[in-house]
DNA sequence: GAAATAGTGTCTTTGAGACAATATGTT
DNA sequence: AACATATTGTCTCAAAGACACTATTTC
């Protein structure tokens, strides 16, 4: 039969700060690594979670007060050797919000922090958010991903520098508004940006309804 | 505390039968659904395995005899529905073989099925090998990875078939040529393919040593 | 040499990127 | 009006697909 095997769901929780990516880490309340910061994670509770995508979001409600619009599975984390507790799995699941949403939740203990600044952190953690951010880089050539990164509204030159930012190159204006127009997720809303100095302002976009929690893809990539 | 959790490891093992993308199922030894075929799978063994690779593995192996020439972790499918036992968790993997290696296996109680032509299967295995299905289709438009399907030499209108069973679509001959060009996991082998009839016979091909286990990927798909 | 498929050359079309002209606000 | 950025038009260049021509083998 089978020895005990531990059963968590961690959450690479993240969002644009200053233009740059970056990963939300809650201090730990429990050993092991107790007051470091990780990744805001949890056991499985097999009594009231459905499934996985329960527990990230129970887990993810619990620990920060977030309901992500963008919720999806990256990897199973698995093995001897990344927990001392023994035997660990992790489903690990990411999502994407904006800045103004964690900071909205008004949570405590929570740090975030670009994810090319990172320290060594507890379990294999350093390992999943580079996976993480390795799945959104690519992603981010192909769909609409980024956009979960915005808040409610947003102008295109702001949304390019959002996809500028994951994937880390800048891209071509005219494209990437081809791009976008192709992608068909946009709708533009009929006030105008604040001007942010003494230029003409750019119109305001925002997802259509039916895209609020559903990607897109492009044929092909950026 | 937490409640017990069924931790096992299910593995999709792909092939190509009569140019279509099948699927290799295994008479179930023991409950529940006994004697029905379902995916190889089985419990992890935290005594054993190091991780959830080596048990995909160990498994493929004891079950199938099989050690496939690439394994990738495609999800865990997890939640208190999908096993009459209790609450499960199936992280799955997929691999691709060559028809000959199921065949030279030589084990008892194997099916290899097309995947278009499946039946009703145990657990949520039609949904399993439904997602690995989507995960190669999408993947061969821009990777090597339909070349695992082929045995250790092939010709390169033997591959395009092979690309065109994968992704459901005709190629074009030419620009498939040049992106197996600018792949470049591809080398001549001296000898040349038998002719199937009258006409020029085709140059024989074999993945590079250093791809034989490694996916190379294209900047833009097919 | 007729047939049939392999392999290559090249033209056409499509789409990405560069560049620049125009638009429209603020100061 | 000057300025600065938004937005759009258009040209150039690269890549994908269509087509057809050449190559090479068997019968």
């Amino acid at each position: 039969m089978q020895q005990s095997i531990i059963a968590t769901v961690d959450i690479v929780l993240l969002t644009l700060q200053q233009q740059r990516l970056s990963v939300t880490l809650i201090k730990r309340d429990n050993p092991p690594f107790q007051t470091m910061a990780a990744l805001p994670g949890g056991y499985i509770h097999a009594q009231e979670d459905n499934n996985c995508l329960d527990a990230a979001l129970r887990i993810l409600s619990t620990k920060t007060g977030i309901v992500p619009p963008y919720l999806e599975q990256l990897q199973t984390f698995a093995g001897i050797a990344r927990d001392p507790r023994g035997w660990s799995m992790s489903v690990v699941y990411f999502a994407l919000v904006a800045s103004e949403v964690i900071t909205a939740a008004q949570h405590d203990g929570l740090v975030v922090c670009a994810v090319d600044d990172l320290w060594h952190l507890p379990f294999d953690h350093n390992d999943i958010i580079a996976a993480a951010v390795a799945r959104i880089r690519n992603k981010s050539y192909y769909s609409s991903l980024p956009c979960y990164l915005a808040g409610p509204m947003f102008t295109l030159p702001g949304l390019q520098k959002i996809y500028e930012a994951c994937l880390g190159e800048s891209l071509n204006k005219v494209s990437f508004r081809r791009k976008m127009d192709e992608l068909n997720v946009l709708e533009p809303v009929s006030g105008q940006t604040e001007a942010h100095g003494a230029h003409r302002p750019a119109q305001l976009y925002r997802l259509k309804a039916q895209f609020k929690n559903q990607l897109q893809l492009l044929s092909r990539g950026l």
